[in-house]
RNA sequence: GGGACUGUAGCUCAAUGGUAGAGCAGGGGACUCAUAAUCCCUUGGCCGCUGGUUCGAUUCCAGCCAGUCCUACCA
């Protein structure tokens, strides 16, 4: 029996669980059943991540105390798990007296062994909230093509990338003020010092391969950077003991919330910690999304070293969700909080699509809202729960026969895909899984077909074959309900009252169950209802167009605020600052393609007669160049030149949107002429 | 800019150094026990593009294109 302990990563306090969230938890929550199913030691654990910046600002926009929001937070992500079966052996939280122990023994064991150094660290600072700034909160020109109000580490304008420190006029997201440059002393942990430890523990026991490749083929390839683990305050933490008026980071206090809720989970349970954080027989298995894998990798061996904890055994690494095969989208509807979904449909519909979808890679997987609904209908119900609706309203009342019937080596043959299966679970692999699983389902459904019950039942001489038929279908079905019960424990509990026997063991689909009365049968599952899944769609988009409306006070078109919200009004300027800007119609006489330019499109603009300007402009993803030859567009004519890698662009095109492929040109209603001035 | 991964039938995904497979969708038939479920047959593919290695490449190598993630004081 091995001991095994599983952990999720931490939610974060800031935000509601949507299906994107739902990916991990479900996967973690399979592997855990799966392996409490096989008899092993397994406890699954998770906690709230509560601390940071970001809780302060929500809680002061809320005018409440933080304690409120993460109180209530946490209470909101359980209730949504709770609903979709995902069950925590404990749910803790970093905010804890665990946790604060916990993070203070480890950083003892840091300094000791010489892995924290203090260093001076410049930050801005909101005098009017008396905080210090990440980056993200803070805005300002740009000090290589002076854009204004560009975010605090790259430009939108002109891509250049920067300390925040180095903005122009610098503003405050949070109160509109201009902040103050700071200097204050940091530690930092020093993590090369650890590298032996973690050079030696990547490799392909521990991580995907693709991880393995990646880590080397980047951080280990250099010396590891020294990775900032303090903030000064006011900050929502824990304070650092030997380091008064400043708190760990949220990145340090988090992971150690894995082994502050493991410590909740002995205290209620009469263990010891050590029996699982300091026992080379436990293995310590985290699933977490590809996006945090550097903390759970580099930083978190390091960690556990000083700490003198064990490391983990695996790191399992998953990739995003997309939704017909984009990102998720408020304002088209994808972007769908769990307890949205549960308005409108039931939870094991999306723990099976999953189920198909997830595999040991760190690939994004696609909810695709057409195939999850024929999928889950065809795969689940037609197939799988349709052998045992089809069977066993004919043995409802003779129930199964006393010995099992000759099944031409079905039943043999679905009691040794068991092991094929279990492997496909342990490894992660659930799509193989699951399709090994419906495989079997294919042959159960024509065997039920060649020996016709509803035949044979028209012939009463033929009562005990009919039983026979039937008492071999349902030991086939009771065989795919438990290979199935990780994925969807909600119906393998009702075949577990359909057989009158909790169906919790893995063995017990090497046993056919003979001689006994069956409950009633109940249907298991209801199909998936295309309109149900619009609905949730629907509810989105106007739960966006609503909040949109909100943020945009009023508005009659029902546009989203999402732009608006993104780049804020700037601050007013007097006509005669407006006129400087001489704005022109200028038509695209020629467009080329700029070899080697990741995003540059080469125009010749016209302003008329003989007058022409070369234009750099940054539109490639979003417009060919033959596409916009002839056409009219509005330039700025008097921008000062700038010299660009590939030549000096005499100007610039406006167009607005985000970037990327989302890039629309302006251009004059018809009539215009180039060179006429835009006022 | 650097690193990693992905790109196979309409959709979602497998497999493999030797003329490509499944499920769903599409087409045809059968059945009527079952949640308009099931069963049988079947149409679909320059295996992203271009080169190279090889007797032979979708599979190995290089380059390119597209997408994703990480990372980086590139215009």
């Amino acid at each position: 029996m091995r001991q095994i302990l599983v952990t999720s990563a931490l939610p974060y306090a800031n935000g509601h669980i949507h299906i994107g969230h739902l990916v991990e938890y479900i996967q973690t929550d399979i592997w855990v059943r799966f392996q409490k199913m096989r008899g092993n030691r397994c406890i699954y654990i998770c906690a709230d991540d509560t601390h940071g910046a970001a809780i302060t600002l929500r809680a002061q926009a809320e005018k409440r105390s933080e304690i409120d929001v993460i109180t209530e937070m946490s209470q909101a992500h359980q209730a949504d798990f709770a609903g979709f079966g995902i069950e925590f052996d404990q749910y803790g939280s970093t905010h804890s007296d665990e946790n604060r122990a916990l993070c203070a023994d480890i950083w003892e064991g840091l300094n000791k062994a010489g892995l924290i150094v203090t260093e001076d660290v410049e930050q801005f600072f909101d005098t009017e909230k008396g905080v210090y700034l990440a980056d993200r909160f803070i805005r300002g020109t740009c000090p290589n093509c002076g854009s204004k109000d560009q975010p605090g580490d790259n430009c939108s304008k002109c891509d250049a990338v920067y300390e925040a420190t180095e903005l122009i006029d610098p503003i405050s997201q949070i109160s509109n003020s201009t902040p103050e440059l700071r200097r204050t002393p940091h530690k930092f942990i020093d993590v090369e010092k650890a590298r032996d430890t973690i050079a030696n523990w990547i490799d392909d026991d521990t991580l995907p391969e693709q991880t393995v490749n990646q880590l080397k083929g980047s951080y280990l390839h250099e010396p590891l950077k020294q990775k900032d683990l303090s903030r000064p305050g006011p900050y929502f933490g824990f304070e650092i003991p030997d380091f008064e008026g400043n708190y760990w980071y949220v990145w340090y206090d988090a992971p150690i919330g894995y082994i502050a809720t493991t410590h909740q989970w002995c205290k209620a349970n009469g263990e010891e910690l050590d029996a699982w954080w300091r026992n080379e027989d436990c293995e310590i298995h985290h699933f977490i999304g590809k996006d945090i894998t550097y903390f759970h990798t580099i930083l978190w061996p390091a960690m556990l070293e000083a700490g003198d904890f064990q490391l983990p055994a695996k790191v399992r690494i998953h990739g995003f969700l997309t939704v017909d095969g984009e990102k998720m989208s408020k304002s088209k509807g994808t972007f769908v909080r769990a307890t949205s979904y549960l308005d409108h449909l039931d939870p094991t519909y999306l723990r099976y699509y999953y189920a198909t979808k997830l595999n040991s890679r760190i690939e994004d997987i696609d909810l695709n809202l057409e195939e999850f609904a024929t999928r889950v209908n065809s795969e689940l119900v037609g197939k799988v729960v349709n052998i045992a609706s089809r069977s066993a309203k004919f043995v409802a009342k003779t129930g199964l026969s006393d010995t099992y019937p000759d099944d031409g080596g079905l039943f043999e043959k679905f009691a040794k895909a068991g092991d094929d299966i279990a492997a496909h679970y342990e490894a992660g692999d659930f799509s193989k899984a699951t399709r090994a699983i419906i495989e079997l389902a294919d042959l159960a459904n024509p065997y039920v077909e060649e020996n016709a019950p509803w035949e044979l039942k028209k012939d009463e001489t033929k009562a005990q074959e009919l039983q026979d038929v039937c008492t071999v279908a349902l030991n086939l079905f009771r065989q795919l309900a438990i290979y199935l019960g990780p994925v969807i424990p909600g119906i393998t509990e009702k075949v577990s009252t359909l057989f009158d026997e909790p169906l919790t063991s893995w063995d017990q689909a090497k046993t056919p169950v003979t001689g006994k009365t069956l409950n009633k049968f109940k249907h298991l599952v209801q199909r998936v209802d295309p309109a149900k899944i619009e609905a949730m769609i629907e509810a989105g988009k106007e739960a966006a167009a609503a909040e949109a409306k909100l943020n945009a006070a009023a508005g009659s078109w029902d546009d989203s605020s999402d732009a608006l919200d993104a780049e804020p009004i700037q601050p007013e300027i007097s006509f005669d600052d407006f006129a400087k800007l001489d704005l022109r119609v200028a038509r695209v006489v020629e467009a080329n393609e700029v070899p080697k330019a990741n995003k540059l499109v080469q125009l010749t603009l016209s302003l008329g007669g003989d007058e022409t300007r070369n234009v750099f402009a940054g539109i490639k993803a979003a417009y060919k160049p033959e596409d916009l030859e002839g056409k009219l567009v509005v330039m700025v004519a008097n921008l000062a030149p700038r010299k660009m890698k590939f030549g000096v662009s005499e100007g610039m095109v406006i167009a607005a949107g985000p970037g990327k492929d989302e890039i629309y040109l302006l251009s004059p209603d018809s009539g215009a002429v180039p060179g006429q001035r835009v006022s």
